[in-house]
RNA sequence: GGGCGCAUAGCUCAGUGGUAGAGCACUCGCCUUACAAGCGAGGGGUCGCAAGUUCGAUCCUUGCUGCGCCCA
């Protein structure tokens, strides 16, 4: 086996995908042996206008982890990818296109547009699909799909049709979130919040004994406005109740209602009401039979006769304020006014809240149907902190908004009759001829929130959907539990005849910068992985952000953290490397007879690892799988077991040393490679001459092998041997040089690891005339060294000194509390003889270490 | 305003009612025949502040301060 110095992912992960997909690794079959237990995962689908960021990059390392664990434990496993046709946002890509030639939308029409929608994505869209095999996924891409493809659509059809009956979905005239940009409707969700900075102004109502002042951040809606509202209890103003002002600029005369939902510590205790165009005031609008009067298009231009008639409603509100200025009616005037202010999640343009007719799913029953689904324990978040966010969100859920006015997406399957009649054919139902359909389409996420049985068949009974459903485990973004998790658990609990989605929701946070600072492009720290894939391969890619994963928690990463995965996945390689060289193999049993301690102790210690690395990824702890890993491959079997195996290898137990060295890997190699599938894969498949890791069976921990001595003699080894290497680093000795020792055991069982403490420290055997200069007694080992020169006495003193006054630091811990009667008489037996045990030690070095300074030659 | 969470090494984070940990960064020394993407050694923390419970608190309780997130 010739292997070259260092791993380069690069010329080795695109073949093995290849491999991986062209074998069927990754493909399920549901109708094999039927006695293996299904896992299956559906892949939160990314927008088909999308790219992999970084967010994906953990979501789906991640999932790959869990999906290939329990492919290797033997599971008949899915990964089912896909992707969402994301309305606005794919919608407004080729309306940008189109805009370059000089185009719109309505320049093609509806079903021209449609189409070039269509051409868009066979030709552009799903990126993302191809940079999911950059990264290792193993998903099955057999069963790849999109969410407007002619199954998803069937399934739309379907639950429209289900929920219209059971009269869950109705059409209303309601105040509802508008974009004057994407001149859509915008569910509750696709607002953000953002605090703006923008003025807060009082305008005086009415004239004399009616007059009333109001404060308000958007002036303009005032030409809309239909009533004034304080509250019922407000002294200052229950005189006024009931009478009439006259709004300003207007000459209407608006009443003054008492209404018990107005603040009266807010601004004056007034409130203006504009029922068509804040939400709120929608509602007190509807609780006072108040008329609603729109003043604004679509766009957000002014359509109230008058001076202001035309004008933007960012350019009407000072030319109000101006007006009523003008007019002597501006009480009082703050600027900058802080406030939270919505805008579009896809366009950033500040929403318009809008009165129109649109559709609407009933929540109530489904989400609380989603609600008990998890307070019966049927279906678990992850971790279980988690769960009150998801209750707050659909114990107080609003209706859900999902028409749109967008071209592409799922066109509402309602269709109107020339005398107003509605119906809503089944899937395979022709509505009447001559009738017209709606020209809405439906929410991106009505359609995404099918996607655990949709992706499955479903409304067909299909095996993938018998076999593989409820799911296993939903991996997403705590950011995205409630929009989107709950959505499904509504509609899956709803189609399936009340079977869950999934039977464990696991959550994660979102990837941060090495400051926590969340990624942003204006903050110029954002990572892109396929940048981190070219220059360290995916598996450091992965495991630095699994690395960090801890449950629902963020994610720091940073350029570095990925060179140090990067180190790692190199050090795997030339462990391997060097074991592949000196003959390790897994061929036959491990031999009961003639293994070392050390043999024994890292045995011992893989059985104790496996154990470790299970319990972590059954809990989702990829974080703490990934430590422990790390540090078994570096720090025991790298550092110390590599090193004593190299004298073993030259001896008469080399065939053994071979064996364990195999066994050691074989199983290190398979706990990591549902981490980092790729440098395992080539590494493990020259170790042992198989096929492929990524169906070779998950290890199980094997008792018999703790050994329990081994560990305790090669800990102390360590001991030994790290103790003279400080002196020899004290002494300025260069690591390589050789010197001279004798050493001498006594009865201690170190004494059949002479070789391997010869050879870790680089210490000669003593000749003719070996004149020891110096002499250090540890793990009740003497070890005599010819530094070849004087020792520097000094340096010495100052080790010396420094430990003495650590062991009596200690001394005086212990002893303190070993002289407080209530400690005896309170602690449990175990820590009291804890704390004798450190006592004694701790003198024992105090006088070992007070003779070894006696004995210096003095300064 | 309501709810939740967090304060531990220079940075990012683990952690336990009984001797403070990791990675990276830092200092010193090394091309030691698997690996300089490496090896060896080392420095660094009154565990946010104050009080309480306890034989014992970084951990439990309360208050304070600072920070973050979600919702309105």
């Amino acid at each position: 086996m010739d292997l070259p110095t260092q791993y380069r992912p690069a010329e080795v992960e695109g073949r093995l995908y290849e491999r991986w997909v062209q074998a069927g690794l990754f493909t399920a079959d549901p109708a094999r042996d039927p006695s293996r237990p299904p896992f299956c995962i559906v892949i939160p689908p990314p927008n088909v206008t999308g790219s992999l960021h970084v967010g994906h990059a953990l979501d789906h390392s991640i999932q790959d982890a869990l999906i290939r664990r329990r492919r290797m434990q033997g599971y008949e496993t899915l990964w089912l990818p896909g992707t969402d046709h994301a309305g606005i946002a794919t919608q407004n890509v080729v309306e940008r296109e189109l805009a370059k030639e000089g185009l719109s939308r309505h320049d093609l029409g509806r079903e021209a547009f449609v189409e070039r929608v269509w051409r868009w994505k066979a030709e552009s869209g799903g990126k993302i699909l191809g940079q999911m095999r950059r990264l290792g996924d193993s998903v099955d891409w057999t069963r790849e799909a999109f969410t407007m493809d002619e199954q998803r659509a069937r399934a739309v059809r379907t639950i429209f049709k289900r929920l219209f009956d059971d009269g869950l979905i109705y059409r209303a005239e309601r105040i509802i979130n508008w974009c004057p940009r994407c001149l859509t409707a915008l569910s509750d969700i696709e607002v953000e919040h953002a605090e703006r900075e923008g003025e807060l102004v009082s305008i005086r109502y009415g004239d004399g004994d009616t007059e009333i002042v109001v404060a308000t951040t958007r002036a303009e809606t005032m030409l809309g406005d239909t009533a004034v509202a304080v509250h019922p209890d407000d002294e200052r103003y229950r005189h006024l109740i009931g009478k009439e002002v006259e709004l300003p600029l207007t000459g209407r005369r608006i009443p003054i209602v008492a209404d018990e939902h107005v603040d009266p510590s807010f601004g004056t205790g007034a409130v203006k009401v504009t029922p068509a165009h804040d939400p709120n005031d929608f509602e007190i609008g509807r609780r006072h039979s108040l008329p609603s009067i729109t003043i604004m298009d679509e766009r957000g231009v002014i359509t109230a006769q008058g001076p202001f008639e035309g004008l933007d409603r960012f350019e009407a509100r000072p030319a109000v304020v101006a007006a009523l200025r003008e007019q002597g009616r501006i009480v009082k005037e703050v600027r900058p006014y802080t406030h939270s202010v919505g805008h579009c999640q896809r366009c950033s343009t500040v929403v318009e809240p809008r009165v129109s007719l649109q559709w609407f799913v009933k929540v109530a029953p489904l989400a609380k149907a989603a609600g008990d689904a998890v307070r019966d324990g049927r279906v678990k978040i992850h971790p279980p902190e988690m769960a009150a966010r998801y209750f707050e969100w659909v114990d107080n859920m609003h209706d859900w908004c999902i028409s749109r006015q967008l071209w592409w997406g799922h066109r509402i399957p309602v269709w109107y009759g020339p005398n107003g009649e509605t119906v809503c054919p089944g899937p395979d139902e022709e509505p009447p001829a001559g009738w017209t359909q709606d020209t809405d389409v439906l929410d991106t996420w009505f359609s995404s929130a099918l996607w655990p049985f949709s992706t499955l068949g479903w409304p067909d009974r299909t095996p993938d959907l018998e076999r593989f459903y409820p799911t296993s485990v939903l991996v997403t973004g705590y950011d995205i539990l409630f929009f989107w998790v709950a959505r499904m658990m509504m509609f899956g609990l709803y189609a399936m005849d009340g079977v869950e989605p999934f039977k464990v929701i696991a959550l994660h946070g979102m990837v941060r910068d090495q400051y926590g600072k969340k990624m942003s492009k204006s903050f110029g720290n954002v990572v892109d992985p396929l940048e981190w894939i070219d220059r360290y391969g995916a598996d450091a890619t992965r495991f630095t952000l699994l690395r960090g994963a801890n449950p629902g928690g963020d994610v720091p990463v940073a350029e570095e953290w990925a060179q140090g995965s990067r180190n790692f996945c190199n050090k795997l390689w030339n462990a391997t490397r060097f074991a592949l060289m000196n003959g390790a193999h897994v061929r036959g049993d491990l031999p009961a007879e003639g293994l070392s301690s050390a043999d024994r102790w890292i045995l011992s210690r893989l059985q104790k690892v496996i154990a470790e690395v299970d319990e972590h990824l059954e809990g989702f702890e990829f974080a703490k799988a990934c430590e422990t890993l790390y540090h078994f491959a570096w720090d025991e079997v790298c550092d110390w077991y590599v090193e004593l195996s190299k004298v073993q290898l030259g001896d008469e137990r080399a065939e053994v040393t071979r064996r364990v060295l195999g066994e050691v890997l074989d199983k290190l190699l398979r706990m990591l490679h549902p981490l980092i599938p790729f440098v395992t894969e080539e590494l493990w498949t020259s170790l042992t001459g198989e096929e492929t890791v990524v169906t070779a069976p998950w290890p199980a921990a094997d008792e018999r092998w703790i050994d329990k001595e081994a560990e305790a003699e090669l800990e102390s080894l360590q001991r030994l041997v790290t103790e003279v290497r400080r002196f020899r680093s004290d002494q300025g000795l260069k690591p390589g040089q050789k010197v001279a020792a004798a050493l001498r055991f006594g009865d201690s069982p170190l004494a059949a690891h002479e070789q391997g403490i010869r050879s870790l420290l680089r210490l000669t055997v003593p000749g003719e005339g070996f004149a020891p200069t110096a002499s250090l007694p540890v793990e009740g080992v003497t070890v005599e060294l010819d530094t070849a020169g004087a020792i520097d006495v000094a340096a010495e003193r100052k080790r010396l000194e420094k430990d003495l006054a650590a062991a009596r630091k200690e001394v005086e811990q212990t002893r303190r509390k070993l002289d407080n009667a209530d400690f005896l008489a309170k602690a449990p037996e175990a820590v009291v003889a804890k704390n004798r045990a450190r006592l004694a030690q701790a003198e024992a070095d105090i006088a070992r270490l007070e003779s070894l300074l006696a004995a210096l030659p003095k300064a």
